[in-house]
RNA sequence: GGCCCAUUCGUCUAUCGGUUAGGACGCAAGAUUUUCAUUCUUGAAAGAGGGGUUCGAUUCCCCUAUGGGCUACCA
């Protein structure tokens, strides 16, 4: 059937947004599709019309625009499989719904649910199987003619699987080896709906990946369960069935479960790549990109829930880890989400993102607090900050003397560095500072420290009280950076101010 | 309830029968420093419990416990 190349497939629902679970599934999906340099395809699951909701798939195509996460196939890439949305694919899944019928792979059954309610308050753990089908309305208990009447009369009907019971099936799972259930367990699930006429994700699912000619399957642990009547559907059609890997999920930092929507909103954290604004609620859920975080980090912290390279590196960039993956490498537990650190994945990532790429984020925030500036001079602010910052929008706190002096004056911080003496020792500084030519920081720092020796201050005594003249607060780079990125006028403007204010 | 999956420091993980059980985040202490950070060094910190198999189990098997997932005309 296939060529030998590796075709992988990421089939979100568009239900909402986009899960950061879900990205990780997304991502160890290209990863693997990279590695054997395959294809990696979007396909759009939206067979649960009364799901839908609008806005959700764009967001899944702007999720990985921003990732960087380029898709080789499907919806808006296109290609020669599609289409790739599988509300447009409805008579596809009639054909194969009717050949399972003519089969006798699969029946059709009556049952409303209200019927369906009732059984199941009448027997405990009812199960549509083969030790209950019989008692059921379907194709199986009525006569032909019965059947063809109700269908005539447009009476609403799905197709179930018939499930042969009593066999062990095996499912071959890449990161959990043999994984057997007895058919038994199985019940006969609905493949084709009457509700909105389209196929189940089971049927949808199998016959998707066998015309796309999907070679692996990687997906959420939380689709093990109905592996086996996937497996079982590739060969009621007679096909080869793809390769399977079940990912752990991504749980709770605290306490159980898996990760929600929730857990974000109460422990303060984005669980959504992008913010996203309910459209019914209109709630708006906070996401990564938004936080400050840059596509790189999530994806090296992501990637790095899970699974790891074989060795000990935590920074890697997207072609390191797509040489290093392989899904042998990927735990079989579940992971919590520890927010700390994709905290420190952001500060590493942000030390080697340059300068005036950052500038270029950070130019929001600037506007937000009317300043302008030139993007030059932004650039060497945040080279000053940048190792002290974990966010882009940290660098605001860390740098905004930069862009405007100080109007006030931190009050323990003047308690602690402002001495006697400290007014009369600025001014002479500013002195000193006015009688410098070359105003580097390097140069700058030679000639103040060899006044201050000259006259026999105390050093920490005079470059407190001048950080706190020019910073307006105890933080901050190295002294000497800041006065020169500053320059002569303003910092002796600074200077003269802050003796003004403070006395 | 039934079925399935899992179980190493607080967290993410390495170990593919023999190790002082390694790394990272976080935490603590120290060093550096004109501030705040950064950085560096050091430290505390783990094989769920019980049976086997074996000369030897964290590693293989079984049981128990715990956690998780699934059990819809949702994906």
């Amino acid at each position: 059937m296939s060529t030998g190349k590796v075709r992988v497939r990421f089939a979100p629902s568009p239900t909402g947004p986009l899960h950061i679970g879900g990205v990780r599934t997304a991502l160890y999906n290209y990863l693997f599709a990279k590695k054997y340099q395959g294809d990696f395809i979007l396909r759009i699951e939206d067979t649960d019309s009364q799901r839908f909701v609008p806005g959700a798939e764009e967001y899944i195509v702007e999720t990985f625009r921003w990732l960087n996460i380029p898709f080789d196939e499907g919806v808006y890439t296109g290609g020669k499989y599609g289409p790739y949305k599988q509300s447009e694919r409805k008579e596809i899944y009639k054909k194969h719904v009717d050949v399972l019928l003519a089969d006798e792979r699969a029946y059709i059954a009556f049952d409303s649910p209200a019927e369906l309610d009732a059984k199941r308050a009448e027997i405990p753990n009812f199960q549509y199987d083969a030790s209950t089908r019989m008692q059921m309305r379907n194709s199986l208990t009525l006569e032909a003619q019965a059947v063809k009447q109700l269908m005539e009369e447009n009476c609403p009907y799905v197709v179930r699987i018939k499930i042969e019971p009593n066999e062990d099936v095996t499912v071959n799972d890449i990161i959990r080896g043999k994984v057997v259930i007895n058919s038994s367990v199985l019940d006969d699930k609905v493949l084709y709906k009457s509700a909105d006429q389209l196929p189940t994700y089971h049927l949808a699912n199998i016959v998707d990946d066998h015309l796309m000619e999907v070679t692996h399957v990687i997906r959420g642990e939380e689709w093990l369960p109905s592996a086996p009547l996937h497996v079982l559907l590739y060969r009621a059609f007679g096909w080869d069935a793809p390769q399977f890997a079940h990912l752990p999920l991504l749980l709770k930092p605290d306490g159980n479960g898996k990760l929600s929507k929730r857990d974000g909103d109460r422990l303060g954290f984005p669980v959504f790549p992008l913010e996203w604004k309910d459209p019914n609620s209109g709630e708006t859920s906070s996401g990564y990109r938004e936080a400050g975080y840059l596509p790189e980090a999530v994806i090296n912290f992501l990637a790095l829930l899970g699974w790891n390279p074989g060795d000990d590196r935590e920074i890697l960039s997207m072609d390191e880890m797509i040489a290093a993956f392989s899904l042998e490498n990927c735990s079989k537990s579940g992971a919590k989400f520890n927010y700390d650190k994709g905290k420190w994945f952001n500060h590493q990532y942000i030390q080697i993102t340059g300068n005036e790429q950052l500038a270029g984020l950070f130019q929001p925030e600037l506007a937000a607090h009317t300043i302008q500036a030139d993007p030059a001079y932004v650039a060497e602010v945040i080279g000053l900050v940048k190792e002290r910052v974990s966010f882009v929008k940290e660098i605001w706190e860390q740098s905004s003397f930069f862009f405007a002096a100080p109007d006030n004056y931190d009050e323990k911080t003047v308690q602690k560095r402002w001495k006697e003496d400290s007014a009369g020792q600025m001014m002479e500084l500013a002195g000193v500072i006015e009688s410098i030519n070359d105003f580097s920081s390097h140069t700058i720092e030679e000639i103040v420290k060899a006044w201050i020796e000259e006259k026999q201050y105390h050093l920490g005594n005079i470059m407190n009280a001048f950080r706190l003249c020019v910073v307006g607060a105890s933080k901050g780079p190295h002294m000497f950076d800041i006065v020169a990125l500053l320059g002569k006028v303003e910092t002796v403007e600074r200077l003269k101010k802050a003796v003004q204010v403070l006395k």
